[in-house]
DNA sequence: ACATAGTGTAATAATAATTGTTACAGTTTA
DNA sequence: TAAACTGTAACAATTATTATTACACTATGT
């Protein structure tokens, strides 16, 4: 799996955990442990559909834009990684019939797969992440 | 998506349809459009768990072991690709609550999906895979 | 007996995908 | 006007996947 999916969580969670002020990318990247660059990158598609909000210059960043119990994974997964599950087939040979049509056949398997899967997502808002890392009770940020 | 999972699915329903004679790795191959090694490596995980046999030398090959209905997608994944959708979660900051929590949080709610799409799956046996294959309609081997 | 056609598997090379890094333009605040 | 940010593009480094080579081993046909 994708892992800007689970940036995306990670980055919603850490701002769903600080909803009075605004977190910068810099924050986000020392919790996940990757590079800012690519916090701004996944965070800047979460804004685009809405999720967030982000300012610019001194004191600015990234805040939620929405409830908590609005965003589920099924969204983050269709914003960050749609089609993420299907295989990518080599071309195969199209003279034989197992060759010729597999491909297909795989797509519309993988395609239900998904959806299926979208189901299970659904279940998860950012509401319920965040309680269960809480439930884990560790110690604070920084 | 991990394609060991489609090769060995491709090659499975190359077997279903020659259910009479061996097929070599070099045909199976040339179907799939991968290296013929790969496809050995492949099927000889699915030799170890029974679903096919294969005999050394002239003549030689691979052939179906069990009915094509007693095979389904969730044993193949199982097989060849247990725990692909965990996403590859890097080290987090154990000094946040966020990081400290979130990759196990997110193990749990993978390890639910992937279960969820098992559910999926099993309802694909080969005998499935195959009636779709000959749906589609195309020529055959040469 | 021995050439031929196969599997089985390890080691390595090539390629592709992912991730990190640098650079810099633009924005807001003080 | 300096400092602290976001937004992105371009490129480098790393990792994962796939292909290839090599060769031991096995069975068959002549």
């Amino acid at each position: 799996m994708n892992s800007d999916f689970t940036l995306a969580i990670h980055s919603l969670t850490y701002l769903a955990l600080q909803p009075d002020r605004m977190s910068t990318s810099d924050g986000i990247s020392e919790s996940a442990g990757v590079h800012p660059v690519r916090i701004r990158k996944v965070l800047s598609l979460l804004k685009k559909h809405g999720f967030i909000k982000s300012k610019e210059g001194t004191g600015g960043g990234f805040i939620f834009n929405l409830e908590l119990s609005e965003v589920n994974l099924w969204d983050i997964y269709m914003i960050t990684s749609e089609g993420a599950l299907q295989p990518k087939c080599p071309d195969s040979n199209e003279k034989c019939i197992v060759g010729a049509n597999m491909k297909r056949v795989l797509f519309t398997i993988f395609l239900g797969a998904e959806e299926h899967l979208g189901e299970y997502l659904k279940n998860y808002t950012i509401k319920e992440v965040v309680d269960l890392v809480n439930q884990e009770q560790n110690s604070g940020c920084d």
